[in-house]
DNA sequence: CGCGTGACTTGTA
DNA sequence: TTACAAGCCACGC
């Protein structure tokens, strides 16, 4: 897990699910946030949330932490936005991945739903109008 | 149609 | 049991 982490490259980031699952840990998200969260030393700044396709979006609550990242990031040539959003398919970590062209999308061919969490499965009742709010 | 935020679900510590 | 450095999905813009 940590030789994951710690193989992401300068200048480039990965999400948590990502990461654990080249530890061989798929759905491990959770367990890669941990990981890092205890042991230091970590380049955890390059390990990020996930957000729609290619994008990607800090998840951190702690605000400092999240504002530590984001200015290291920036610092290593990462463009992260206002709400920490992260180019995943010009700064997305590809492994051994060869056939992935950063110059678009990412070839989920070879990735098949590194996260593959079930958050959403059985959710969204009939929500009258409104997406939230009740 | 594409991007972004919001909200729900799941798992570990 | 609760909290959290996550994830997916649906709706909004």
């Amino acid at each position: 897990m940590h030789a994951v982490i710690r193989a992401i490259p300068r200048g480039s980031v990965a999400t948590y699910g990502q990461v654990a699952e080249l530890a061989g840990v798929p759905g491990g998200a959770r367990i890669a946030a941990a990981s890092l969260k205890q042991e230091v030393n970590l380049p955890w700044q390059r390990v990020i949330g996930k957000a729609s396709g290619r994008r990607g979006r800090i998840k951190i609550l702690d605000p400092v932490g999240a504002a530590i990242q984001r200015g290291l990031l920036e610092k290593e040539g990462v463009e992260v936005g206002d709400r920490g959003l992260i180019d995943l398919g010009v700064y997305g970590w590809l492994p051994k991945m060869k056939t992935a062209r950063r110059n678009g999308r990412v070839g989920k061919t070879t990735m098949t739903r590194a996260g593959s969490d079930r958050g959403a499965s059985l959710r969204r009742p009939p929500r009258s109008g409104s997406k939230r709010r009740a």
